[in-house]
DNA sequence: TTTTTTTAGTGAAGCGTCTTTATAAAACGG
DNA sequence: CCGTTTTATAAAGACGCTTCACTAAAAAAA
């Protein structure tokens, strides 16, 4: 027998015996969530429920507000006419906050469907350590004012190393080192509180909203910094030490331009906007589009192996159209395609999100549904 | 956050009361099978089951054979002397079939610990396609019926990529290409059949057998080919085209030696053991290190990238200690911990398999370990 | 028009599995 | 020798799903 003391049970398995009802409750949101409104046998043959426990289930729903009925089934049918019933957006509202800026953090109210009400931001001012946390808190809390709705909870995506807990257990340029940031929320404004990476909650984003299906994707964010979020069969992945997804500082040319990490050739360093605009500013016209094919090269190079061994469907950029697409997009495309199996390389989508800047608000939205509903 | 289910609904994932069952008693069994024997008590107490509920578990453990009573504990305690409950790995038999050699398939008959008990060999003689199939099917027979005990499954490791049914959707070196292995073997043979990719089954032997504990473990296969198996939470990652950890074709080097595959700097077409064999061969004794570690470093390059993304905990190579033991291991470790964020290269552990050639035979046990009786 | 077929939905009874509560057995400690 | 602690099982109850039986309503067929 393999004697190794210690291991887990196999947690990968998350359905627990009494959550059955939880689990298919969350089965039957799922299904109105993203396939819109159907009728209870609708429901029951898409989910294997029988008729009886689809009655109930949606009744629960429906008595929390979350489902409402929608009255007959347009167009004739044989048998007696369906009723139609449906997932309630504004069933109750989320508030989103986003730290991965420098100089502003950004908020929003949003619906259940990830529509955005309310926007406010709040300047950091290069405060730090508890300061930092409290221009958060109270962004936090004014948006929680503002919402028309109860809040589900409170996302936030954040910068730096987040735990399960929602502990920042490092994010240098907001000077947090084990930040209990879910919990210091959660005691002040008396809502459920999840917390992730910026780049992992953009990559929910796209998953949910930016329509990225593949089982296997990765968002790769290039802002102030560079991250990326991994999902593989829509959930996130975590890494042993919390830390997938932060490939800024992994080194990609040596030697490299000097980095603020005291190495060099970081991805970061040459891909993050600040530098790249700055690289190119240097450059007489001309030599531009070659200095971002060149560029994107080195991410075609970088992601290659990461596309090989997950055998990833789909590659999804988040950053400035105009320095990401077109030649930047085209160059990593070939180099990650030229270095592929011709299998993988045909079938995988390399794109940039249509969800811009507000990929870090809606996938931290993305956190409290999934977290709070058990929909995504 | 939460490992939510991906947007499409997955009825295979149905839980029925029936299924809470099933896991509860796979819970129980997991445990006795990873944390040695334990009383009643103790299982009740490490799985958070009432001992109501254990007690009934056990006698129906114990009466399928699975689980034995071992006596009154050793040393005394307080109160009513605990019986002890153990795994029992003579209940059964596993047959399992090794296809990752070129001239011949191997097999083994072992009990449910991973002890092997009976081992065979069968040559395929160049043989292709539905031949080579046969060969493969003999030698199942020929364990199953050396068996001493009921054969609780077949496991086969296969080059190539395999779905989850066990078709092998491709191997050229098989000649296969839809493959339905799993059916064929079951028809003729009687008994469930758990087929997987061989670098996959490999990294499954290291979970269970190898003492990879991590969360996040990749296992480098160096063979006659070059493939790896990825583990996340000791689950595979099986990639959008079921081809994940197939990265022997993955080009590092540009341009580089040609390949078998048509194109060129293939990882294989630098690391397999014949490739590398014949460039060292080629060398004086004295320049024969260095291009050890230049394999090495070649590879650390390649891995960087996929270890940053998933903040993996461990690496495991598996292949002949000599060629990957010593320099090359360094070279690779050096080349992997410079470029990757220095608190996931400390942590890293990346090392020689202790399994060798037996990881294949051994992790498609842990297929038909963990497919049948939900252990691992 | 009337009857049959098809589809939608709900109530009642039953079954499996877990939990709670109660009870018995066996060892130690004062 | 009697309370305390730990182990284990038995009996009763709760929960949630299924099966079976039924009503409801509309199209299709006779």
């Amino acid at each position: 027998m393999p004697a190794t003391p210690g291991r887990a049970l196999r947690p990968t398995t998350k359905v627990m015996p009494g959550q059955a009802r939880v689990y298919n409750r969350s089965l039957v949101l799922q299904s109105l969530y993203s396939d819109g409104p159907q009728s209870r046998a609708d429901l029951a043959r898409v989910t294997s429920l029988t008729p009886v426990t689809i009655g109930a289930l949606v009744s629960e729903l429906i008595s929390e507000g979350l489902a409402v009925e929608l009255g007959p089934r347009a167009g004739a049918r044989v048998g007696k006419p369906a009723t139609m019933v449906g997932f309630d957006p504004s069933a109750a509202h989320i508030v989103s906050i986003d730290l991965s800026r420098d100089v502003m953090f950004r908020g929003a109210v949003l619906d259940l469907a990830g529509t955005v009400l309310v926007t406010a931001e709040a300047p950091r001012d290069g405060r730090l350590g508890e300061g930092a946390a409290q221009v958060a808190l109270d962004l936090a809390r004014e948006l929680v004012e503002k919402a028309g709705r109860p809040v589900l909870g409170i996302g936030v995506g954040s910068p730096g190393v987040v735990d399960p807990e929602g502990t920042v257990l490092s994010a240098p340029n907001l000077g947090w080192s084990g930040m209990p940031l879910a919990r210091l929320l959660n005691e002040s404004l008396g809502r459920p509180v999840h917390v992730a990476n910026d780049a992992n909650a953009a990559a929910l984003a796209e998953h949910s909203f930016g329509g990225a299906t593949r089982s296997g994707v990765l968002v790769l964010t290039v802002g102030l910094g560079v991250g990326a979020g991994i999902l593989l069969d829509g959930a996130l992945v975590r890494g042993d030490r919390f830390a997938a997804g932060e490939i800024g500082h992994l080194i990609i040319e040596d030697p490299g331009p000097p980095c603020a990490c005291g190495r060099s050739g970081c991805l970061e360093s040459m891909l993050s906007v600040p530098r790249l605009r700055a690289r190119l500013a240097e450059l007489p016209e001309i030599e531009r589009q070659q200095a971002i094919s060149k560029a994107g090269t080195s991410l075609g190079i970088a992601l290659a192996p990461v596309i090989s061994t997950l055998d990833l469907g789909e590659v999804v950029l988040n950053g400035p159209p105009d320095l990401l697409g077109g030649a930047f997009l085209d160059a990593a495309a070939t180099a990650v395609r030229r270095r592929v199996l011709p299998v993988v390389g045909h079938a995988l989508e390399l794109r940039l999100s249509t969800l811009h800047e507000n990929a870090v608000l809606l996938g931290s939205a993305v956190l409290v549904l999934s977290g709070e509903l058990g929909v995504s």
